[in-house]
DNA sequence: AATAATATTTAGGCATACCTAAAAATGTGA
DNA sequence: TCACATTTTTAGGTATGCCTAAATATTATT
């Protein structure tokens, strides 16, 4: 990951601080892997803005609104983990892809996303196209379409 | 969009010499929605990075390098469009985080989107599981899961 | 409680992509 | 061709997130 957004940090916080409150400079610097001197910057311009409580070497607690931004942020990062799983992606690509993406993606985009999963979820089973889709991935080649599928397609449109 | 990338502006270089080459910086800059003089610094340095010919006064125009790194985005940035769309996201909305989303993901992921656009493609029907998806992102109500649809998962996942 | 070890903060810098205002080059029309 | 308009560049400045080194506060050891 390059530079650290807000959302970043409040999420990270609100991790840490299951285990130890208030949640350390070090700590987070460890776990974002950056100097705790850059820890201690952006704890001052959390604090400032009303994201955390901060007091100089007294760690750091969230929010309020801290808490907020902190918990919509993992739902957005745990859908689209989830969503990039479910496609094929490696565990690891998709957690630090939706990293990425949670911070720029258009709330509608991650509306979509989001129930996208919760029907696949629901259903239970592997939607018949994955299986396809992972073979075509793995071996580079495109099978021909079922023919009965534009039936099917069509019948499960009409729901 | 916030700060532009190489991939950026290689992409717009791209577009805008179809029309007219060299390209401008003034134009660049009215598509960019940034200053001119933004623009210039950014020449200087893609030309520095072997992207783009660039002299004084005399505008830009793709390198090999440019124009191979132009192509690659462009088709990065047309699949992630077209991926976003069948979901179901509004064509601006779509256009613009696929925009943001090519240059932070992942290759594999990438690939895998690309894929997943050519696959539902090539059955010329919508996936029937869109249809559920769109009525609920609409409504914001999940219907029942069809009873014979694991029957039908379980059938094409063994293709 | 004094000292040593560790954690944290401050101070001063760097790179990047942007800006504005002013200077310089280019293009154009009488 | 030459004065004026337009385009482009330069110079100087801003904000952000990072860095290192040094100073300071806290914690642990004896």
């Amino acid at each position: 990951m390059k530079k650290k957004t807000i959302e970043d940090y409040v999420e990270l916080v609100y991790d840490l601080e299951k285990n130890k409150k208030p949640v350390r400079t070090n700590d987070v610097a460890a776990a974002l892997d950056i100097n705790p001197a850059s820890v201690t910057e952006f704890f001052q311009k959390l604090n400032k803005e009303g994201y955390i409580h901060y007091e100089k070497y007294g760690g750091a607690s969230l929010t309020k609104k801290g808490r907020e931004v902190a918990i919509k942020t993992k739902k957005k990062h745990d859908a689209l983990t989830e969503f990039l799983t479910i496609l094929g992606v490696d565990k690891k690509i998709a957690d630090e892809d939706a990293c990425e993406m949670e911070h720029i993606l258009h709330p509608n985009t991650i509306d979509i996303v989001t129930k996208f999963v919760e029907i696949v979820n629901q259903c239970g089973v592997t939607p018949f196209w994955l299986g396809r889709l992972k073979k075509y991935v793995k071996t580079g080649k495109l099978q021909d379409c079922p023919s009965e599928l534009s039936e099917i397609c069509r019948k499960y449109d009409k729901n």
